[in-house]
DNA sequence: TTCTGCTGTCACGGTCTTGTAACATTAGGT
DNA sequence: ACCTAATGTTACAAGACCGTGACAGCAGAA
């Protein structure tokens, strides 16, 4: 897992609860109790998901969702919506905010948890804990290992962050820069052909597998991986 | 076992059958009628696991779990609600509270014990006295004693249950800071570095049967326990 | 008290990673 | 075949990260 959560919620007692439950799945917190707050700490760094209450104090949920969406820096951030009542009016609204997903209170941690996975899995699988292979290459995120047809695959962090990122979004091409943004993260001030070096060494230690093929150039647009 | 359990029962002759049970399956007992009275109990001392009924006089079970989940020196505490009836709408109002299961009356002692000892593997594998072991290396709660191939390892206290947290979560790498929250507990004030202090401590102890190779730094993430 | 064992912290040194530059090679177009 | 932009490859210095020994504070036993 290891995703970092950003939860606002104005009800102290709510809040902690799902903190405390984040904490336990393996997950880093930022709380905010209102959405200022909240924009606060999002334009130091961004999260990997929101936890975003309806009722808020001041800005509300939905027009909180509406700003994250506006800028391109936040758009892609999977935003789960926190109602009171599973009032179909909320729910439209919410998801025309752009919610990727919504819960009404009363909810179980269990229900909740199920959800956050959901939604990682689908907005951003690299953050699950989820086994990935294909091709007989197997990147086990948990125990951190990588396998190519059994044999253990010796890789350094970024490679390993690079080849995670590639395996669960294969069959795409990743520009350079989108790279950099995924893998290394957005606010980091790097050579774009930092990441030429970086595949070149990820290749490098699939080689012995014959899995650098796996690994693939795409001339004048970027990097994919491929099953093929 | 050897865990502290808290019975929250009103009616006389259900806790002593819940504790005469306890007691036999080795388990400390402590009781309350109600929750106020619980609350002062907790407020001494930390139970492993809070056996709730959810009817009680006074204060009731629900809002008893939701005080032990607001307040942080109590959260991580495992609740298992007892019921009268298997009403749905409680199910889900006693999940939303934070309960770990919950068990419908009248249940059999029996059932009552496997789910406790299920709940303590999953809250808290480390609590339960289950021997463990891998690759040669045992560790015994219960006589609190570690062999490896038959020998004996000397261990510290600290030492014995990083080792202890570290195998029974085999196979996935811990970074420090969970480390650190798991073993040291969550509220205390320790540098990260003091882990790898302790890793070094534990390793030590391992050498004299080769058994320190388990053991393993993830670099840049972490350590693990591998049978590999 | 004195002694002993345990704990947390620090500092030093070694090893692994990382970003960049420089040079080599290749792909595609002409 | 030639040229050029893009990519592959290598080397390297700086820095991050980790292993390790030393040490002082502390608590409990003798």
């Amino acid at each position: 897992m290891a995703a970092t959560i950003l939860v606002v919620e104005d009800e102290p007692a709510i809040q902690e609860l799902i903190a405390y439950n984040l904490k336990q799945a393996g997950h880093q917190t930022l709380r905010a109790d209102n959405a200022e707050q909240a924009l606060n700490l999002v334009s130091n760094a961004l999260p990997d998901l929101v936890l975003l209450d309806w009722m808020l104090p001041g800005l509300s949920g939905i027009e909180f969702a509406r700003r994250l969406r506006a800028d391109k820096r936040t758009r892609t951030v999977p935003i789960i919506m926190l109602t009171a009542r599973s009032d179909e009016q909320d729910k439209l609204a919410g998801l025309d905010g752009g919610a990727d997903d919504y819960i009404t209170k009363p909810f179980s941690p269990r229900e909740l948890m199920a959800r956050i996975k959901a939604v990682l899995r689908r907005r951003a699988p690299e953050m699950t804990d989820d086994v990935v292979q294909a091709s007989g290459l197997k990147l086990d995120p948990a125990s951190h290992r990588v396998t190519g047809h059994g044999n253990p695959v010796e890789l350094g962090p970024t490679e390993f962050r690079l080849l995670h990122f590639l395996m669960t979004h294969a069959e795409r091409v990743h520009s350079r820069t989108q790279l950099l943004d995924q893998v290394w993260g957005d606010h980091v001030f790097v050579e774009e052909r930092t990441v030429d070096v970086h595949i070149r060494r990820l290749r490098k230690a699939l080689e012995p597998t014959e899995l650098d093929r796996l690994v693939q150039t795409v001339r004048g647009t970027g990097y994919r991986f491929s099953a093929g």
